[in-house]
DNA sequence: GAAGTCGCTTTCCTTTAGGAACCTACTATA
DNA sequence: TATAGTAGGTTCCTAAAGGAAAGCGACTTC
């Protein structure tokens, strides 16, 4: 809690630094990105749709994401229970965000591999 | 290596995951920013606008960004020694993804505090 | 002669994320 | 009786990231 404070502090200068630590932490945007494209669904279906996600790993970020309001839960009391996740209008809303992050990896992409083997070569 | 390529399999089925791993790994987007701000500058002057970040991790993410092709790395083999970073042109072509990304911020991450109150308040 | 400057590098240490394997209660099915 | 399926929880362990602190060479300043 102090540490995140004393992070904050200086990270606060990077606007995007929040966004950031919401959205792109590791998972996350995979997660999303199933739910997206497949609607909703079980945890077992994700846990299919991600096949090196750990249960564990799999619960806390969809935990995270609930509490972060970009996933809502359903449960069903039923037995065997069922539970259904979806994403939210929250996480709707950054459907245009990640689709600039789409447009600027296509057309970039490259360079960056470019670069990467032009610093490689030259030792 | 091998543990990337098993990753990067279940994981190429987000898109925009290379990207993230290129932009959004730590401390990438707050030194970009402060290069935004304030131009070309020396370590220490990135150093001192970033008063958490070590010199070791400062070194760390200055190579990687700039064999990633975002900074570019100018040395002056004066004594002292004198070292100038900058963003690329393909750094830059990255500034409308952090504008969108500030633009939602504003729009809506109120709307993630609210959650994450709700979520606390109902244990 | 001591200390400061610069851009790091090196070493050591702690924290943390994340994986593996096992466990739960309950039921339907073979 | 045994197995599978459901949505996880728990425990243990390891790999990796990152912070702290010291050092370095070559020079200038006090």
């Amino acid at each position: 809690m102090a540490k995140r404070a004393i992070v904050s502090q200086s990270l606060d200068s990077c606007p995007i630094n929040p966004v950031v630590d919401l959205v792109f932490s590791r998972w996350t945007t995979p997660i999303l990105w199933v739910l997206r494209l497949h609607g909703r669904q079980r945890f077992n279906e994700i846990e299919r749709r991600l096949p090196t996600i750990s249960p564990k790993v799999l619960t806390q970020r969809l935990r995270q994401l609930e509490r972060d309001g970009l996933v809502a839960r359903t449960y069903y009391a039923e037995i065997p229970p069922r539970v259904e996740y979806e994403m939210t209008q929250l996480a709707l809303s950054l459907v245009p965000v990640f689709e600039t992050l789409v447009d600027w990896s296509e057309a970039h992409l490259h360079e960056v591999e470019q670069a990467r083997h032009a610093y490689d070569e030259a030792i």
